[in-house]
DNA sequence: CCCGATCTGTAATGAATCGCACAGAACGAT
DNA sequence: ATCGTTCTGTGCGATTCATTACAGATCGGG
């Protein structure tokens, strides 16, 4: 399977390995395609490696008790998961499952774990990879502890302008899209209190939904509202349709 | 500074390191005594360098603009802190302050990526750090989202009880005292909230409040509530004193 | 283009928990 | 031991938010 070779090679964290480490990493991972809403790995499953998602969109989530799903995080293309497996985890502590229709590449994590003891720019770049994810949780938790829905729900609007925002002539469209119910998964609500919400911040002309897809109209003064700065993040045009190898930019190690 | 070196030296994270490497770890490292209660860093502060406590107790918190004082995390000797100043943020995201006297070593970014590209065991090991540090936030998270604070409450105690968890006649004790409103500050409730709780508690016999010390007498009890097994952490005898160079073991990088 | 399945909007009800107020208890520095 | 300070216990009104219920809109596969 060459493609997988591609895949690991265009891949920024593999980028320093010699060419003789790819081809060893290559032959030991696997490549599969999945198709749309199926599962990856649930909870209890062995933990034995990590998957690089090359093509599709894969949910992390968690199940409560009661039936409520929280959600985790989204995986992009060219981002890698489950990758806790490399701290000796035995089992995985989440479900994932693919969103859209995917293509997943497994790496054992004993194999992962020998390179990087072989190459200290590999070690180097998974620290940063999990110390980005830390950081990011760490915002999450913040902007959840003592918060209304309102905040929380605003907070991640913004998080996922920066994400997925697109230029467009009323504001900046968020290019994912996702049920009231997937928000309130994510902001541990309800999709009642959800759509209540998003029809007040519309009506305050913060922002306009229209076909599925959310126009933040004012960013500015959404991210006044939960006191931090709002970035503008070089957003990509709408409707230019993005070149389909994103793998090498989407895990970039750089301090966002 | 001949202590600063052998803290150094007996921190698991730095043990690979050449002698030199050490030496020169140490010679741009600064060691540094507090008074309790003060502060360590704030938000908006340079992040430029992690920071190693050899003694005392540090508290990482983030003030909300009403005034509510989010709780991350206590650090212990022998654990690292402010280490995300590695993945190239600039200034910090949280407040580091002494909740008792403390020293801590201060090591530079740059001398800790540069040791790091050097030494793929150090990179390896920061890994890992990242990692345990990664997932406990993250079942922090989950234990947030969609969860009664009673719910919370009884995960964290259980948190609690296997880190400092001691053995003592009736039960487990908590081996650490943090009062009602730090509890709440940790799960993101109300002082008045936890009162409550802990009293039901009491009542339901799960625990024993004693002499401001929590003393878990059901713990198995305790943690079927939240659904999730509960492994006895060989916890140390009450009462035993124990030696005061933990360093060594605190940052152990064995998957728990 | 059509129809079942999923998603969105709205409203009424009630439970959880926050905020405030205050009294008594425990602590710790002198 | 003493006294000021911080912590704990408790009660009650106010508020936010989950829950339940249902109708209309929208989607997407055939």
């Amino acid at each position: 399977m060459p493609e997988a070779h591609w895949y690991i090679k265009n891949c920024r964290l593999f980028e320093r390995l010699s060419s003789e480490q790819i081809l060893r990493l290559e032959r030991c991972s696997r490549m599969r395609t999945f198709p749309k809403h199926s599962s990856v790995y649930l909870p209890t499953d062995p933990a034995d490696g990590a998957l690089l998602l090359t093509q599709g969109r894969v949910k992390l989530s968690h199940l409560t008790e009661e039936g409520k799903e929280a959600i985790l995080a989204y995986i992009e293309p060219g981002e890698l998961f489950g990758e806790l497996a490399l701290i000796g985890d035995s089992t995985r502590e989440e479900t994932a499952e693919t969103v859209l229709p995917s293509t997943i590449i497994f790496i054992p994590a004993d194999e992962l774990e020998r390179l990087m003891t072989q190459s200290a720019d590999l070690a180097l770049g998974v620290s940063k990879l999990f110390g980005l994810r830390r950081r990011r949780i760490e915002r999450r938790l913040k902007s959840l502890l003592f918060r209304s829905n309102r905040h929380r729900l605003v907070h991640l609007l913004l998080e996922l302008t920066e994400q997925y925002g697109k230029n467009s002539p009323e504001g900046i469209l968020i290019g994912i899209r996702l049920s009231h119910q997937d928000l309130a998964n994510i902001i541990g609500s309800t999709r009642e209190t959800v759509t209540m919400l998003l029809g007040t911040l519309q009506s305050e002309g913060l922002l306009r939904i229209s076909r599925q897809c959310i126009v933040i109209r004012n960013p500015q003064k959404l991210s006044e509202e939960i006191h931090t700065p709002f970035h503008l993040p070089q957003p990509t045009e709408a409707h230019s349709e993005l070149p389909r190898p994103r793998a090498a930019q989407a895990l970039s190690l750089k301090p966002e």
